[in-house]
DNA sequence: CTGCTCTCTGCAACCGATTGCAGTCATGCT
DNA sequence: AGCATGACTGCAATCGGTTGCAGAGAGCAG
């Protein structure tokens, strides 16, 4: 049971100190050691397979390469591509991702947040802000570095990362417009959350900036992003508002669930109704009909946070003290702000939406 | 900025040797502490809100509590639900996964792995496995606990915990032979992975059961687990047995790639020919039509794996000798040999499977 | 030739927890 | 009363890298 290779055994072998291969083998010491001495410990280093204990390595240094992401849930399928983005730009720079689950619920992700500090992340990924955090505002207060992703706060603390989701819903909104339709239903997502307060006013703006009746766009709020809680708000629409000619979905899931109520009311869909989805999910193009929705780069912005996230504690470096705080813009009045990247969305049509028929619906 | 406490933190305010905090922390080496100093320390770190330094921990005791998880690709529906599985068992231990992506690709598996080992991990479970894996064979020889999820090696070098996939597809066959179909082809999964084998070998042995002729029952083999290697594998289908009424794919995204190829080709699903899937992955009853498919639990695979590997890492306490195996009964005459839990599966039949047309696609 | 600077390397402390060993003290037994 | 036993607790070493400090030696200017 030969142990693993420290860092001594490469000095033995390399004929130097411990602390000079430790400079021989970390790029920014590197400088401070001649380069014949260098090419030896590299070899011995090879030679032995060695690789540093990073226990060792962060006991000392207080830094782990480590940073936890926090999402609501991994079966989610809007998640996992947010994931991949996040690990590949983590992975590249030699950091590894700790993800923990949180399913929404604030004890569960109070406990997982603390377990991750427990073991000396860096920072966070966060893709489970509500609009009102308790828990992001300590942590904002205790200066720990935080990056959210999709979901922000009110308050901006820390930088975001999202889709561009009022250009999303005003795309949708317009592309049922040309299509024909006046009674647009809006089944919005929870209003905690700031995607779906975003997307909802973006709604209402479309629909008024087209002359539409507010009470000929009616919105419902869905209580969470599910195909459940989607069936259930689709029901209410639907008993409170039939001349409802489209709808528009806070998301695919929510989506996912209209469709199941409209084939139990007898509805077909797009020929009596329409609908629009929001994400365009994994498979969103096999439902039945395939959905129109708006695309959302989910592994870019995992990407993104995960890039932003790595400047700022490399730009802290160390000192625990980053603040997560970015300027926007560079004059002297310019307050400290958490700056937010908003990527770019496309509507993808498909056969869920058409042009209202003649007499069917009309309210 | 107050950094954050340590156990001598604890000890002095306990008034104790951090010898003594350490001791009444741990709960094993509780017993060697009086109940009442015991409690003192726990007050004080719970008044400081002491959490140890896990770098610290680890470098000292050689553990890390930590296990890292491989896995093909996150993005692929089978995994997030054993990747949670995986989760929830661990968490509840104390113990915290780290996910890595492997694509399918060696080279990057083994640089991931070699990455997780640096990080001192305690163990793995890989859902990478080829029946022939070099990079297993490596670590089995050098003792690296690892358990194995859903893919197996052809040595039974490590445990593996997997669906009942012999089972299962004798359930979806039974069912198609049931419906009336003679005729009934495989789109076998790749026979370089235990399942794609596992599953050609339990179709061709219950076809055969039958009495259908093996030219009857042809094995088309699809290049990968994907949709469009799925699609590809379905075309050569259709041109070299255009009989066949029904089809058992090796899983469900293989199915889905002979759904599109049906509909290419103006064929009607299940009218003009059965589909069934396996592994029932999340939305498989949205395609289009819902599909017929075994249902295999995900979630709890994973965590059966994650149970087993932790048995196996207490077993083996520390010694870092473990050898990942069990044995199979106590007996003096037997041999140390990986056990294998194979999980029930269901068949869970939707839309995409009927009886056959009297004379449509009758060879 | 002297003295200074600069480059390279070694020494040793340090990060924070765990643990073998030994010492103290009280208790029980004879 | 004397001694053995056992229960607690403290001491100090240790895990494996990193890093401030200082010393050695070379090179160069005066």
């Amino acid at each position: 049971m030969s142990k693993r290779p420290t860092i001594a055994d490469v000095a033995r072998l390399a004929g130097v100190h411990k602390a000079t291969a430790s400079r021989a083998l970390n790029p920014e010491a590197d400088a401070r050691v001649s380069a014949a001495t260098a090419r030896r410990v590299r070899t011995a280093a090879q030679e032995l397979g060695f690789t540093p204990n990073t226990a060792a390595r962060s006991l000392r240094t207080n830094r782990s390469s480590t940073v936890g992401v926090l999402i609501p849930d991994l079966t989610n399928p809007l998640f996992p591509p947010m994931a991949r983005g996040i690990e590949e730009v983590l992975t590249r720079r030699g950091y590894t991702a700790l993800l923990a689950n949180t399913d929404n619920d604030q004890a569960k992700e109070r406990t997982r947040f603390e377990a991750l500090r427990g073991r000396q992340v860096d920072g966070f990924i966060v893709a489970t802000a509500q609009r009102e955090h308790a828990l992001l505002a300590q942590a904002h207060a205790q200066g720990v570095p935080v990056v959210l992703l999709s979901r922000g706060t009110d308050l901006p603390m820390f930088p975001l990362v999202a889709a561009d989701d009022a250009t999303g819903m005003e795309l949708a909104v317009r592309h049922l417009l040309e299509l024909g339709h006046r009674s647009i239903a809006h089944l919005a997502g929870p209003q905690t959350l700031s995607t779906g307060a975003i997307r909802t006013r973006a709604f209402q703006q479309a629909v008024r900036a087209a002359g539409v009746a507010a009470d000929r766009a009616p919105v419902l709020v869905s209580e969470a992003y599910s195909v459940r809680a989607g069936e259930q708000a689709a029901r209410e629409l639907l008993d409170r508002h039939p001349g409802s000619t489209a709808i528009v979905a806070g998301n695919d899931l929510i989506a996912l669930g209209a469709l199941h109520v409209l084939r139990e009311r007898g509805l077909r869909c797009p020929q009596d109704v329409s609908l629009v989805g929001y994400n365009d999910m994994q498979f969103a193009d096999e439902f039945q009909p395939p959905l129109t929705t708006v695309h959302v780069p989910h592994l870019e912005l995992g990407a993104e946070a995960a890039r932003l996230l790595l400047e700022q504690l490399e730009r802290s470096d160390g000192q625990g003290a980053g603040q997560g705080l970015g300027r926007a813009g560079a004059g002297p009045a310019a307050v400290a702000v958490a700056k937010t990247v908003l990527l770019p969305v496309r509507l993808v049509v498909r056969d869920s939406t058409a042009a209202p028929q003649a007499g069917s619906e009309a309210g």
